[in-house]
RNA sequence: GGUGGAAUGGCCGAGAGGCGAGGCAAGGGACUGCAAAUCCCUGUACACGGGUUCAAAUCCCGUUUCCACCUCCA
C-alpha cells in the first residue's frame, strides 16, 4: 500500500507503526454550520481509506474530533438567539446525520474539544517547562522561534510569512507568528480554569491533545483538508513534537469540492448543503459521485455532473438487482488484482473504477446470454465486493430498502398490484393488442413504474 | 511577496517515455411488436513555444491561464 504523504510531498510505502494495526486520525468539523458537499466528502474520501484498510486486514482505529469551541461557535450565540453548546449540538447532530445518510463508519471515538481540557492544560505545561510556550496576562503563546522545524510542514519559512493583521499590534508576543495555545476569558464567553487563569482554548491545541489521548505519542496517519495544512497541521506538529511527541507517521490531505472553479466557502448559500443536495439525488448516488474523484483531485462541483454521475451508478445498480434476482444474495467475493492495485496505489478509486465498469459489462453480457447462476453468482460477489471498498453497495444492510419502499406489508401489496397489471399486459401482447398493452405500460409509468421486457419474464422497477 | 497545485476528446475523469483507462453524451448496429434495459462498433485527446530521445500527453527549459494556502474553513 503506497499514499502520499504531504510532509515528504511524495507517495511513500505504507507501514504500521503496529504490525496489523492502522491510527488514525482525522480532524472533523467545527459545529459551526450544516455540513456542505465539501466537508462531507472529507468524509467520504477518508472511510474508503478506513474501508480499505479493512479489507487488507488490518485493524483500524479512527478517531475524528468535533470541534465544538471556537470564535464562529460564540458569535452564533447572537445570530440564532440561543448558548453556545446548543449551537455545537444542533450541529453536531447535523453533520452526524450527514455523515450517517452517507454511510461513513462511525469513528472508533469522535471526542470534542470541551471534554479534553485537562489534557490541554498537561500539554501546555509540558510546552511552557521546556520553553516553547510562555504565558502574556492569562493567554498562552507557543514560541515559533524556539522550535526550529516550524513551517517545514508546509514549507513555509517564518520570515515570509504574512504577520496575521490581528495581531501585528499585540505587544505581547515575542513574534507575530506566535500563536494562541489559549485564549483569557473575554466577558460572556465560556471559560475553564488553569493555572495562568481563566479562559478556553486555541484552535490547534485540542488536536495536539486529543490525538495523544487517544492515539499516544506516535500514530499512523494524520487527515484532514488541505486547507488545514497552514496554519493548523503545522501547529499541531509545533505543538505535539515541542511536547515531545513523534505525532503522526503519514500527513494525508483530501482536495477540494469546488464550484466554478472556486472553493466552496459557507458564503456560498444552500445549495450545497447536504440536506439539500441529497433531495436531487439519493444519498448513494451522491456518495458515488464523491468518492469516485481521485481524493487528491479537486472535484468540480454541478447539478450535471451529479446527475451524469447519478446515471452511471445507475447501470451498475441494475445490474447488481438483476443478478440477486437470479443468484440470491451472494456477497464475499474476490477483488480483481488490477482493482487491489489501483487502490494500493494511493487510493485510485477511479482506475478502480475502470475495472468495476468492464465486470460490470462481462457481467450484462453473462445475464444477456443466460450464463449459470453459478457463474452469474460469482460475478456479483466479486462487483459487490468492490461497491463495498467504495461504500455503496446496494444490498448492503447500509442500502438494502433504498428504493423498495418502507414498510414489507406496502411492498407485498405493491408488488402483487403490478404484477397483476403485468400479467394483463402480457395476455393482451399474446392476443397482438399492443395499443392496450403499451396504455397499460404507460399507466403504471405514469404511477413511476418501469417495466422491462426480457428473455426471463417482465421486470419493474421504481423509476429513479 | 512566499508556498503548493492544476490545464487531457462534446462533458466527467485516470495515466506519467513506446499498444487511445473508464464513464456519460452522440452516431451506427444486434435484440425487441414498439419501448426500456443490455451487448457490439465508431470517435485518434493531452494549454502554448522550444529542446532531449529511435520514440514525449508523460522528461528538460521557457510562456500563458486558472486555483488554493499564508486570516475562520474539509
Amino acid at each position: 500500500m503506497r499514499l502520499y504523504d504531504s510532509a515528504a510531498r511524495a507517495v511513500r510505502e505504507f507501514t504500521p507503526l503496529e504490525p496489523g494495526k492502522v491510527s488514525m486520525y482525522v480532524c472533523g468539523a467545527t459545529v459551526q454550520s450544516s455540513p456542505h458537499v465539501g466537508h462531507i466528502r472529507s468524509g467520504v474520501a477518508f472511510d474508503v481509506l478506513l474501508r480499505w484498510f479493512r479489507v487488507l486486514g488490518y485493524d483500524v482505529t479512527l478517531v475524528r474530533n468535533v470541534t465544538d469551541i471556537d470564535d464562529k461557535i460564540l458569535a452564533k450565540e447572537q445570530s440564532e438567539n440561543r448558548p453556545w453548546w446548543a449551537v455545537a449540538a444542533h450541529y453536531e447532530r447535523e453533520f452526524q446525520t450527514a455523515y450517517r445518510i452517507l454511510g461513513c463508519t462511525p469513528p472508533t471515538v469522535e471526542p470534542r474539544a470541551t471534554g479534553h481540557i485537562t489534557q490541554m492544560v498537561t500539554l501546555m505545561e509540558t510546552l511552557i517547562e521546556r520553553g516553547h510556550a510562555y504565558v502574556a496576562d492569562s493567554d498562552v503563546y507557543f514560541d515559533v522561534r524556539s522550535f526550529p522545524e516550524y513551517g517545514k510542514l508546509s514549507g513555509q519559512k517564518i520570515d515570509d510569512l504574512l504577520p496575521a493583521a490581528d495581531s501585528a499590534a499585540d505587544s505581547r508576543k515575542k513574534d507575530p507568528r506566535d500563536f494562541a495555545l489559549w485564549k483569557s476569558v473575554k466577558p460572556g464567553e465560556p471559560s475553564w480554569p488553569t493555572p495562568w487563569g481563566d479562559g478556553r482554548p486555541g484552535w490547534h491545541l485540542e488536536c495536539s491533545a486529543m490525538a495523544e489521548a487517544y492515539l499516544g505519542k506516535a500514530f499512523d496517519i494524520h487527515g484532514g483538508g488541505l486547507d488545514l495544512v497552514f496554519p493548523h497541521h503545522e501547529n499541531e506538529v509545533a505543538q505535539s513534537k515541542a511536547s515531545g511527541s513523534d505525532f503522526a507517521n503519514f500527513w494525508l490531505h483530501n482536495a477540494w469540492v469546488t464550484m466554478s472553479g472556486e472553493k466552496m466557502s459557507k458564503s456560498l448559500g444552500n445549495s450545497l448543503i447536504v440536506s439539500e443536495v441529497v433531495k436531487r439525488v439519493r444519498p448513494i448516488e451522491l456518495r458515488w459521485y464523491l468518492a469516485g474523484a481521485h481524493y487528491r483531485s479537486n472535484l468540480e462541483f454541478g447539478d450535471a455532473a451529479l446527475q451524469e454521475s447519478a446515471v452511471a451508478f445507475q447501470r451498475i445498480e441494475n445490474f447488481v438487482r438483476r443478478a440477486a434476482e437470479i443468484a440470491g444474495d451472494v456477497s464475499g467475493g474476490d477483488l480483481p488484482p488490477a482493482f487491489v492495485a489501483a487502490m494500493n496505489d494511493d487510493m485510485n478509486v477511479p482506475a478502480g473504477l475502470a475495472v468495476l465498469h468492464e465486470a460490470v459489462t462481462a457481467g450484462n453480457t453473462m445475464l444477456g446470454k443466460g450464463a449459470s447462476k453459478n457463474d452469474i453468482a460469482t460475478s456479483l460477489a466479486d462487483i459487490r465486493s468492490m461497491l463495498d471498498v467504495l461504500g455503496v453497495d446496494p444490498l448492503s444492510d447500509m442500502w438494502a430498502g433504498d428504493s423498495s419502499g418502507s414498510s414489507e406489508e406496502l411492498t407485498s401489496v405493491v408488488e402483487h398490484f403490478v404484477q397483476e397489471r403485468i400479467a394483463s399486459r402480457q395476455a393482451a401482447k399474446a392476443a397482438k393488442d399492443f395499443g392496450t398493452a403499451d396504455a397499460i405500460r404507460d399507466e403504471l409509468r405514469n404511477l413511476g413504474i418501469a417495466l422491462e421486457d426480457g428473455a426471463e419474464g417482465v421486470r419493474w422497477t421504481l423509476e429513479k
